[in-house]
DNA sequence: AAATATGCGTACCGATCGGTAACATTGTCA
DNA sequence: TGACAATGTTACCGATCGGTACGCATATTT
């Protein structure tokens, strides 16, 4: 069938007018992570995405399903820039870009309205280990303690694993001291510096 | 006859029977760690706490309150745990006692309903600054922070605000991960041995 | 043009939320 | 005994929670 229907429809033109499930999807991002999800009710969502709640309830099967696919979006987002920062740096210099990475973390993290990192947040959330959301959390978080293990090892790191969980404890503590000394300033600015050190530490073996 | 109790019960003898007040706040206290505060109603705590509504309100203006009122006693038995180790090294040795409490919370994180610490959680549900339950916990952190920049300087630190800071970090990674990786095996295991190499770096200068 | 599929809105549901009013009961001490 | 303070009892409040039944509109298909 040589019609114009290959795969949907709407996605090429200039202002492809964004779905209802789109405009939920972002709105639910934005007020998910600035206030938390259990503080944002499905009514707020739908009144400042534009949209009417049946709309969300016809792409997403329940509130929690919808904190999932934010956290998964969320998920996306973050691998993409941590990659790209690594890429940028070099293949053979994952030290470097792991650095520039936490320069930037550690500056983010000192903004007026940090929020921290919406998974780790989520899991704070909701400790049962059952939640949707969760799982979308704990998930990431394995992957990215493993990812940290693997850039140690490219470092030369005499025990890789030891470093990357040390990453991980610096990463972690950022973004929660980030959302607590809000006004820049907090302990997050040491985040490099004592990554740098650790590293080092690491290397000398 | 009056033979049983006599006296006033309210303070010194073996039984004092608790009073209302103090059954919702350790109730309170319980509920609110292990499942959040926001996902905890009050008729669950009054109905868990074998009292009843109207005896909470007396006791405590708001839910609000009763959170705030918990994480005062979480803050009052965080620093009473905290320095009593310390003291247990000696004056003349704080690395000691600081990385004894290290060894112990990297011990606690591991546990299997481990849930990180009361605080720090609270400043994640509530990000609003003006809730009474998030500003203990931001006192709270804010002399945690001090406390460890001061220890850093008693270890004869180069910079021991960076080092206190990197602690502080280290420590509240902590936090966060135990109650993720809550099954024992995760990057709260790396915590004291990180901090170790931390503080010898901060020495060498 | 008729039939159909899709997307959306109006209005509503029962349950639970935090919080309160009014009154009965209890134990303690004077 | 009588007064007092603390707690329990019962019933209720308005607001909000997550979730849904049902009908209307538009656009594609036939």
């Amino acid at each position: 069938m040589a019609s114009k229907n290959q795969g949907k429809a709407e996605e090429k033109p200039g202002a492809p007018q964004p779905r209802a499930a789109d405009k939920i999807r972002r709105t639910a991002r934005e007020l998910f992570y600035a206030e938390g999800i259990r503080a944002v009710g499905v009514d707020e969502i739908v009144t400042r995405a534009g949209v009417t709640k049946p709309s969300l309830y016809r792409s997403f099967p329940s509130k929690d399903e919808l904190a999932a696919a934010y956290l998964r979006d969320y998920d996306a987002e973050f691998w993409q820039r941590f990659e790209a920062r690594l890429e940028a740096a070099g293949r053979d210099n994952p030290r470097a870009g792991l650095m520039d990475f936490l320069r930037n973390l550690g500056e983010r993290a000192g903004a007026a309205q940090y929020r921290g990192c919406g998974l780790s947040n989520t899991a704070v959330e909701y400790p049962d280990d059952t939640h949707p959301a969760r799982k979308v959390s704990e998930d990431h978080k394995r992957r990215l303690r493993l990812r940290l293990a693997e850039l140690a090892a490219d470092m030369g790191a005499d025990d890789p694993r030891q470093l990357g969980d040390s990453l991980m404890l610096l990463i972690e503590g950022a973004f929660v001291t980030g959302q607590i000394f809000h006004a820049g300033g907090g302990p997050a600015q040491a985040l490099a510096q004592a990554a740098d050190r650790l590293i080092d530490s690491h290397l000398k073996g």
